[in-house]
DNA sequence: TTGGTTTAGTGGTTAAACCAATGAGCCCCG
DNA sequence: CGGGGCTCATTGGTTTAACCACTAAACCAA
């Protein structure tokens, strides 16, 4: 489309603060439960103003990172109890395999259940809008073009499903691999398979019936996610932690629409 | 546990602020894709200082309800393409129960994913003190302590699934039904359920059957879900959009454990 | 029409100061 | 000696007023 840079946004003193203080909480230079320094003392640490500092410390508490009280400090919270998922955007993924394999289950799970609803509401017109996206696909050399409207793919199947919640949990998937080039390098590598999961994705929608959609669509994830952690993994074994299952569809399903 | 109340975080005015503000863009009074007033009127109209507005704003820009740009202003963005799950837990869930039927198709499908990858990864031992739990379940007078351990029972499966990131959805999801105490008797009414439903949680995972377990549990969750969703329509048909798919598994399933 | 320049309006940041809640330590009283 | 209430240093919460930096639109000139 555009032959320019899409032109990242500008840096801002306050979004420098919520990157390295992020980064030192998620590292564990803060441990979960302990205190952040005192506003003052962290806003002369950091150079920057105090307002500017607690700027930066409610955008993170809004993340679930952190607790300030009144009286008290700023306490870390236990990611585990009161994390959002816009951490996962992030975190190291180089560093977490286990994150990720983690991040690939759950856009399965979405997947799974937004193109089984999606079978029982999606309208007719909704469906012919998503097989349109898919041939523009085929045509498209540009990857970043290509990406970009996978995404669009994906979310038109969300919206065809008519699950907001859902719809909610991918908004925050797409700056995972916005985040992490490698990731959605990765997911995107082949493009046959892709295109083919577009294909199928119509065709399961067409067919209406969305039981056997949920097989057939997990079955096609986890084989894509498979070969997504293989490639990610260094030069190891096949990504730890994957029972490498693989049903074998009778039908070459190759889905991969949704959670993208 | 404590007789007396939990404490409620005292009202900072920062706190009324974006409570107000998340009302109204929540409520369509201001438009998507539209400007907020400037900051130092809203200020102004709101009878807080500019800081305090402010900072009111960085939490809502954190749920991705909107985004200031220096020089523009501050424009509600589109909650579908930018929303966040902790938006859930502010909507007025009374009168959207699509949204309601979404939050269960969510919580359903996380729930299938937690209780098959657990099925597979969760220890001896964390088997044995979800067994725990839910005995305890079965001896707990007080509604509230057993609407806590029922988080607690479904934080511990997510645990043992070790998906980071479903663990992290879930936690978007407590503060739902913490807003909605309707929605949380509701998904708690049957008491004789929920308990069956540990128990069968328990037993599918020392089953150690994923593929099976996911069918059963989703059958189960469709159940309650359906009754949830009849508990809360007022007196009308039960709880329209929801095509009654009850699969009837040969065992007695029940199952509600992972995302409640 | 096109291109650059000006300008008004907007969010971004800073300073210093005061308010308010917390919690630990102290002191008094029993 | 023990318990309970109080004090106070510490910490986050808020305000004021002012200036900086960016944006978009109006304006003007080629």
């Amino acid at each position: 489309m555009s032959p320019v840079a899409p032109l990242a946004r500008v840096a801002r003193p306050v979004d420098a603060v919520v990157e390295r203080l992020r980064r030192d909480i998620l590292d564990g230079r803060y441990p979960e439960g302990g205190h952040l320094p005192p506003e003052r003392t962290l806003a002369l640490g950091l150079g920057v103003s105090r307002l500017t500092l607690r700027a930066a410390l409610a955008r993170l508490e809004a993340e679930g990172l952190v607790r300030a009280r009144q009286g008290d400090g700023v306490r870390v919270l236990e990611l585990s109890q009161h994390g959002t998922l816009s951490v996962l955007a992030h975190l190291d993924l180089s560093r977490r395999p286990l994150v990720v394999r983690s991040f690939l289950e759950l856009r399965r799970a979405v997947a799974v259940e937004a193109v089984a609803l999606a079978c029982e509401r999606a309208s007719d017109e909704a469906i012919a809008h998503l097989e349109a996206l898919a041939e523009a696909q085929a045509r498209e050399p540009d990857d970043a073009a290509y990406a970009r409207r996978d995404v669009e793919f994906a979310r038109q199947v969300l919206k065809a499903s008519e699950s907001f919640a859902t719809l909610l949990v991918f908004n925050a998937l797409v700056p995972v691999y916005e985040a992490h080039p490698a990731l959605a390098r990765a997911l995107l590598a082949d493009r046959q398979r892709s295109l083919a999961g577009y294909a199928a994705t119509v065709a399961l929608l067409r067919a209406r019936d969305a039981q056997s959609a949920r097989g057939l669509v997990r079955g096609a994830l986890e084989a894509v996610d498979e070969a997504v952690l293989a490639a990610l993994s260094p030069a190891s074994a096949p990504a730890r932690g994957v029972k490498a299952k693989r049903p074998k569809q009778p039908k070459p399903t190759k889905k991969r629409g949704a959670a993208r």
